[in-house]
DNA sequence: AGCACGCCGACT
DNA sequence: GTCGGCGTGCTC
């Protein structure tokens, strides 16, 4: 601030706008000059063509390449100080190696009022007040007896109470929007005024629970390197208690009064992981989750930016959260998929916390029992410190995997007898029993006995899952549903029989088998209510012998104390995929199903159901477990030069027109390939090659994929690849996107 | 990406 | 006669 006086004026505002250009845009400076005087990260109001957007200035410079006088000025600053520093360095970073516009991806992880214009400083916070008119027997409140409650408890409030408030009592938002239709009660806004986090006396609410002695000896190391870039992996079994060494870190980092930044997969911010973390501590926990509202949102933002949060936990895109104190970052599931976004802006959180920690200087622990091979090979090369947690709080070694042979075997809703039996002996004993389907619907698709028809959808390469609730068919891969159909649409037989298991069908046997006990299916279908997935879990927590039925969102996280017996309908999926990574997923997945067994009292059995019980990887996953397997996985990464031995690129093309795709790839690969000798740079083209499934909701996918040795060539080749394209007239009608470090091939 | 301009088809 | 389809071009 002291400099501003002496700061000179900039002639020329480099601008971010959001848009999929991977330039600035020169303004120059207009409107009332900001307090601090124009500097890079603050926000303006511009008109951007015929329209009025929110920019970020990046650059402030005395020349530019266009006229001076021909720059439009930029119509307002929009801040009083530039947006946080730490932030605008990430989204800076995030550009440059995801090869994204800076504009859009500016854009994208800014709360969205701050993106609307909305100013920090003169935020507002609603207060809800019972008007004058509102009496002891407001009409229209009869039949609506939580209206009423909420409104007696706010005309006990002559000043009116904050949402939160309201909300604690466990009102909802949409009764107050329903007394505020009657008129009954009033909406106000008032200017918000920083609530202090005025901590003082004990850090803790409750008492830290005691350590193993492997998790006092990772503590240990975590404490003693509380100062600078420590990256480590938090690598123990499922049950080994990893949250609690996240908790006591945090304690730590809490207590020298930096703030901590957890990052959990999509499914795992559920109300039990928050408790865990809110009961823990006396300092406030903020929460990033989906249910915020744009207010809301932009005040964790804002709590975190000053500094008053001092925990934050959030999914995938709170690695965008400005700290001003960091102190440490966790990534809890760092192998989890859902940390990579997989359309526009294709960034990977985990990734991005490691830059973000070094560039801080600060701790970083991911953590995982099925580390990614990435992870793990830098942790066995000693990048990162191994942590290793092989001692589950059950004391009950990891459940193994036992291998059942499908071949030869009558099945029903997917399951053969010996399984079945040692489903009805697990319910007989009195436990329970979880039924792990990789595919929701009846059954995987419908075909025709008399001549081999099968059910597909027209706009993609894939069959249509068969449903019977309601009875249809539905591609997975597009929203296309149709009527089941009497005949086959080719010969004319009514001889269609759905083909394969799907959640629905697994769940109708057992229901049928064993109809003393409630089975439970849990798919995306079932608990698309919101809410059902934990009700159901509850019920199943109390204990008494029951099925449960489902898919991926069952095998993560959940504590199912009662489960001793877990089957696996079919463990073949990813085993003779094309795509490089699907063994290494597979393997993390089935790892974390047998994760659900054998919690509590009992120890846990492990069916696992497959074609190829013969297969050399599986057997080395049931007999030694993931870490044996994916030691092996990597020597052959290794050997093949696959990631993470090898650095790659996707460019992904997908248009209603092949040829329009195709001839953009070939002339774009071409193009590249072209650069790439002239410069002497070591960096793979293939392609253009149709993607897995090239057809999807009617649009060919095709791609070009990249690859280097060195970060720094696939980098080079990628902007330049990326500049190409964007200079490309023919690049306007096909729709592309460079993926770097790609998950999946498809 | 937006958003305009512009040039051809089926409607009041 | 016009409403509207999406090709093409531009954004400091």
């Amino acid at each position: 601030m002291s400099e501003s006086s002496t700061r000179p004026a900039p002639r020329v505002l480099g601008v971010a706008i959001p848009s999929p250009l991977r330039r600035l845009f020169d303004y120059r400076p207009g409107g009332e000059t900001p307090a601090g005087g124009w500097q890079p990260g603050l926000r303006v109001r511009v008109t951007f063509g015929r329209r009025q957007v929110v920019g970020v200035i990046l650059e402030c410079r005395d020349a530019s390449a266009l006229p001076l006088e021909t720059l439009k000025p930029v119509d307002a600053c929009l801040d009083d100080a530039p947006l946080p520093d730490d932030w605008l360095w990430l989204c800076r970073f995030t550009a440059r190696y995801y090869q994204h516009a800076a504009g859009d991806t500016l854009h994208q992880a800014m709360p969205a009022l701050l993106r609307q214009g909305r100013s920090l400083e003169a935020r507002t916070r609603e207060r809800w007040r019972a008007t004058p008119s509102a009496t002891r027997e407001s009409p229209g409140l009869a039949r609506a007896p939580r209206q009423a409650e909420l409104l007696a408890m706010l005309r006990q409030h002559p000043h009116g109470l904050v949402t939160q408030a309201v909300l604690a009592q466990s009102f909802s938002r949409d009764q107050l929007k329903a007394l505020v239709d009657k008129g009954l009660v009033e909406r106000l806004e008032e200017p918000r005024t920083a609530t202090p986090t005025g901590q003082a006396g004990p850090l803790l609410a409750e008492p830290v629970l005691p350590l193993q002695r492997e998790q006092a000896a990772a503590l240990a190391v975590l404490h003693e390197r509380l100062d600078g870039f420590h990256p480590c992996l938090l690598h123990g079994v499922t049950g080994s208690g990893k949250t609690e060494v996240y908790l006591q870190l945090i304690e730590a980092v809490v207590g020298r009064g930096h703030q901590a930044l957890v990052l959990v997969p999509e499914i795992g911010l559920t109300p039990q992981t928050l408790a865990r973390f809110r009961s823990r501590f006396r300092v406030p926990v903020v929460a990033l989750h989906s249910g915020l509202t744009d207010h809301e949102r932009l005040d964790a933002w804002e709590a975190a930016a000053s500094g008053r949060a001092p925990i934050v936990i959030g999914t995938r895109s709170a690695i965008f959260t400005p700290l001003a104190r960091p102190g440490a970052i966790i990534v809890d599931e760092e192998h989890d998929g859902s940390f990579k976004q997989q359309e526009g802006l294709r960034y990977h959180a985990r990734d991005l916390a490691v830059a973000r920690a070094h560039r801080h200087g600060i701790p970083l622990v991911l953590g995982s029992a099925t580390p990614s091979l990435e992870t793990l090979q830098r942790a066995l090369a000693g990048d990162y410190r191994h942590l290793r947690l092989t001692q589950r709080a059950s004391r009950h070694p990891p459940a193994r995997l036992e291998l059942v042979d499908l071949r030869g075997r009558p099945r029903r809703g997917g399951l053969i007898p010996p399984v079945m039996e040692a489903i009805e002996a697990t319910l007989a004993a009195g436990h329970q029993v979880l039924v792990f389907i990789n595919r929701r619907g009846f059954a995987p698709t419908l075909a025709c006995h008399a001549c081999g028809w099968m059910a597909e959808c027209d706009h993609c390469d894939a069959r249509m899952t068969l449903h019977r609730q309601p009875p249809l068919l539905a591609c997975h891969h597009c929203d296309r549903r149709r009527a089941l159909p009497d005949a086959c649409p080719d010969c004319g037989s009514a001889d269609l029989r759905p083909l394969g298991s799907g959640t629905e069908r697994t769940e109708e046997t057992l229901a049928e088998r064993f109809p003393e006990t409630p089975v439970h299916r849990i798919d995306r279908d079932s608990t698309r209510r919101r809410d059902a997935l934990e009700q159901t879990l509850t019920e199943v927590r109390r204990g008494a012998p029951c099925l449960l039925v489902g898919t991926q969102m069952l095998a993560k996280g959940h504590h199912l104390p009662h489960v001793t017996l877990v089957v696996v309908v079919n463990a073949d999926a990813g085993l003779y995929s094309s795509d490089f990574r699907a063994l290494e997923h597979s393997a993390q997945l089935l790892e974390q199903v047998a994760g659900r067994a054998g919690r509590a009292a009992h120890p846990g059995r492990v069916l696992v159901q497959t074609l190829h019980a013969d297969d050399p990887n599986l057997r080395l996953l049931a007999a030694r477990g993931y870490d044996a397997l994916a030691e092996r996985l990597l020597e052959e990464r290794r050997a093949a030069a696959l990631p993470p031995f090898r650095h790659l690129a996707l460019l992904r093309l997908e248009s209603p027109r092949e040829q329009a795709a195709s001839e953009l790839g070939g002339r774009a690969a071409g193009a590249l390939r072209e650069y790439l000798a002239e410069r002497g740079l070591a960096v793979d083209c293939l392609g253009p090659v149709p993607a897995p499934m090239e057809r999807r909701q009617n649009r060919y996918h095709l791609q070009v994929m990249l690859g280097a040795d060195k970060r720094s060539r696939l980098h080079e080749a990628g902007a330049w690849l990326a500049a190409w394209l964007e200079a490309e007239p023919a690049a306007r009608r096909v729709r592309w996107s460079l993926d770097i470090d790609p998950q999946t091939l498809s």
